[in-house]
DNA sequence: AATAGTATTGCAAACATTTTCATTTTTGGG
DNA sequence: CCCAAAAATGAAAATGTTTGCAATACTATT
């Protein structure tokens, strides 16, 4: 059926025009979109053309108005501004990508009270599936994605139990590791050097198993001095020089591989020579890390894996909403590298 | 006027249950969010507090296809990897959050075929505007654009006669300020290492600038020795320790902060002073490039500030799209640091 | 050539809002 | 307390798709 043709001029060809230029009807057109195989190849070729000179270009938001997916899929991180989540956003959306979805991408700046509004302004546009960062979130946040019974992945810190899939690593386990390899070298005065933002589960949990392995090897006289630093390469140089310069340590153990830099150019600035003075550990080994001179020694937590996981999860979820809870504990790697050694005591 | 009961079990609430609950119509709950001042104050709180207790969750699709703003803006970059575009995208996102729009972020990897497909399916969304990177595109990508008279912002690349919003700086003239740099110090024998991509006008106008610089010196003896890398600390630090080890330049410059910081590494790696033996230029000033010891002589080009000013330029031609087109060429800072200085050639 | 079965297509009713226009309510001045 | 003007609200049409169901067009048997 030819559709009105006494209505307004309009700028955009929609599904009407296309299906009036092919001589079929908009459902036929509809169906060449979303169930090509329900089409004739012959019809849909005529489809194609006709969007093709009409210059159609598909409305999703009266795709999503139906309750179909809407194409998009939204994810929040505390920041992109920074190299950590910049790989694993790349490697969640490149996959995503992939299956012809769209991202969005909202950051919060480690608040989680914006991480709620952002989820309800994810929410307002339908996306088909969340992502968020961390197992630490507002009440208020959880109830929400709860209520809306909406595909969830959590990603980056694991939990045996969450309520919902959860891709990522044990943050406790990568401090207690990054810890212990400095124990196992024979140092026992260790400084920590850690971000010191609320609203991050990852960091408490990395520095809670760096004290762990530091309780554990008490007996032996290990000591510990903590300095809470920021997340970003200036600031955790002037902090760590400033630990630095008390000589009270033979190691430094950095929360992430950002401060771990931050050590190495400290360190550098004071002359002191690492790893013979002093020994550098971090946790995360970001791109770049092995390059730097010496290579920075560290705990691998495989971002790109993480993102492509999550995302093939998602996509899972979204497809079979009622399967069961998918958990995957991300192994860690000890990296040493050039930036730790042996302590040998000054007799 | 009530709704019909008769109607099936919903599980989402929709503007109705809130008119229900508010005991007003469908018109004053639409009316509350996109037209308040319209609304009387006391009427608005009902409306609110029915909001809350049905938990009613806007629907953005159903405003979409009327046509209204769809509060969504598409992001094209190259890619979100690196530090480079991540900066801008941090500034750009929150710069457009804060008026309440979320973004769609795709990335296309140097690859202009896939930024077509991926306008395309911003469009689809009907985002209220795009930013794209650079003016290099496809002309069937400008076509689209120009045909869909949507709200566009060119960013990163300054050009005088762009046909859309444009701000970002000259990047011929970053090339040319880095080179005249090394130029002013007495080098005469400079590698240039720049990154291969095709489909990067960015890195290409630098080069251009840097050999301009370069030609105009060419009388007083200077040599280039160009070598192309990758944006990678790892391939960067490959790449100039081969250059270096040739012993055939006094000076490196570099396209980008990436590569320079590769080249400081592979100066470290093979024992070579800088910036006595060798001086090491870059473009770009990213995040932590100051606190490199040496630190990075580079040539600033703001990225938070071409950031935020893109966002409110996009922001100002999607309110007033007939507006006149707005160029605004952002100025670069050159800063000489520690890694490079004057060339004492040895007699 | 008739039949049953399958593959294609069309009709029309959703989907959840926004908005124009008309109607009702409120306000302020006399 | 009345009236005109202004403010607030409602009814209903419109927005661009998707999809269940029904109708039609093919295909391969007999």
């Amino acid at each position: 059926m030819l559709r009105d043709m006494g209505k307004k001029y309009k700028d955009q060809a929609d599904i009407f025009d296309v299906a009036n230029a092919a001589g079929v009807s908009t459902s036929t057109v509809s169906r060449t979109f979303n169930h090509p195989d329900l089409v004739r190849p012959q019809t849909r070729k005529r489809i194609a053309e006709a969007i093709k000179t009409t210059g159609y270009i598909r409305n999703r938001a009266a795709q999503t108005i139906h309750g179909r997916r809407s194409g998009t899929v939204g994810f929040i991180v505390p920041t992109i501004e920074h190299t950590i989540f910049a790989e694993l956003v790349h490697a969640f959306s490149q996959t995503l990508e992939a299956e012809d979805y769209s991202i969005i991408l909202s950051s919060h700046d480690y608040d989680l009270r914006r991480e709620y509004h952002l989820l309800r302004k994810l929410l307002e546009h339908r996306v088909d599936g969340i992502a968020l960062i961390g197992q630490m979130h507002r009440n208020e946040t959880n109830q929400l994605l709860k209520i809306q019974k909406i595909p969830v992945v959590n990603i980056w810190n694991y939990s045996e139990n969450s309520y919902f899939d959860c891709i990522g690593a044990s943050n406790f386990e990568a401090g207690y590791v990054a810890c212990k390899h400095l124990l196992d070298l024979g140092h026992e005065k260790i400084g920590l050097v850690f971000p010191d933002h609320f609203d991050n589960d990852r960091a408490e949990d990395r520095l809670n198993g760096a004290k762990t392995a530091l309780a554990e090897a008490h007996d032996y006289g290990s000591e510990q001095f903590v300095k809470f630093s920021s997340y970003s390469v200036s600031r955790a140089k002037l902090d760590c020089m400033e630990l630095l310069s008390q000589g009270k340590t033979s190691a430094l153990l950095c929360g992430n591989d950002v401060i771990g830099r931050g050590a190495l150019h400290a360190a550098r600035e004071l002359g002191i020579t690492i790893p013979d003075e002093q020994s550098i550990m971090s946790i995360g080994d970001f791109k770049g890390s092995a390059d730097f001179v010496p290579s920075l020694s560290t705990v691998r937590i495989p971002s790109e894996k993480i993102g492509r996981l999550s995302a093939e999860v998602l996509l899972k979820r979204i497809l079979q909403p009622e399967c069961a809870v998918e958990r995957q504990k991300i192994s860690l790697e000890l990296l040493p590298r050039q930036s730790t050694c042996k302590w040998q005591p000054a007799y």
